[in-house]
DNA sequence: TCTCGCCCTCCACTGTAGGGGAAAGCGTTC
DNA sequence: GAACGCTTTCCCCTACAGTGGAGGGCGAGA
């Protein structure tokens, strides 16, 4: 029975954020008190808790809220969780391979860079080493 | 003396690119026709290469632009290149650190996942693998 | 003349995860 | 009764590098 603003501090969140997931679909739309005011039961806490340590396995919001309508339904999510999080190491290492190369080449330019001569500079061309 | 669409064919962009790039200040006001049709010199051909050769490592727009400002007033631009590659390098790493770590967390993640019974799963909770 | 392919400008939109701030209401306290 | 702090809804804005499409014009070939 918290109000949002303390919901918010006890997941780590803004209450922004947890009115965001609740249009987002990740909260189901929050009991009110008399006043309008949102207000939050160890239910609503727990997902929270979920959805951040999601959040902290890089799962984006639309997979998290996956994973949720699959428990809502009543059914298990594991083996949609394990697709998920197999997807998510091989995105990761697809990007983490694509940032190495990427690195290689910069760092390629700038050892050059690094060992030219400031006055050898080719005014003919914007940039040498690039 | 070539139209957009020629030079952005010959620089592997879109016409649309083109004239966005004008328009953030990558490139001069073009030339235009009588009929009122950009055209392009050898000159801005290379800028374009220029342009391509800064995004393949990795600038943005805004850092590419410096660049061109720079050779623009007549100034080397050589050590604030240099500096860039520099930033680049930097931002790269920890780019990539962030991204091994994060690997290294769903990694363990999905190595549980997938070691456990599907059927154990604790309907308790959201889901036990996260 | 009709159509086709380019070209022009201008506006909106893409995806992600919220943030900023206005205008207004509620409850407590001084 | 006035000030505070928290809440509500609503709408716009952010970064990034363009893309999509509407509506209209230019020039060449059949």
């Amino acid at each position: 029975m918290v109000r949002i603003g303390e919901a918010a501090q006890a997941a780590g969140m803004t209450s922004k954020a947890l009115r965001f997931y609740e249009k987002f679909g990740l909260l189901p739309a929050a009991e009110r008190t008399a006043n309008g005011y949102r207000y939050y039961t160890g239910e609503t806490i727990n997902r929270l808790d979920f959805i951040r340590r999601g959040r902290a396995a890089g799962l984006a919001l639309t997979q998290i809220r996956e994973i949720l309508i699959l428990r809502d339904a009543g059914r298990a999510p594991c083996t949609h969780v394990r697709e998920l999080l197999a997807g998510q190491l091989t995105g990761l290492d697809a990007q983490i391979a694509e940032l190495v190369a990427l690195r290689a080449t910069v760092a390629e330019y700038h050892a050059v860079a690094a060992a030219a001569d400031p006055d050898a500079c080719d005014a003919g061309r914007i940039c040498s080493y690039l």
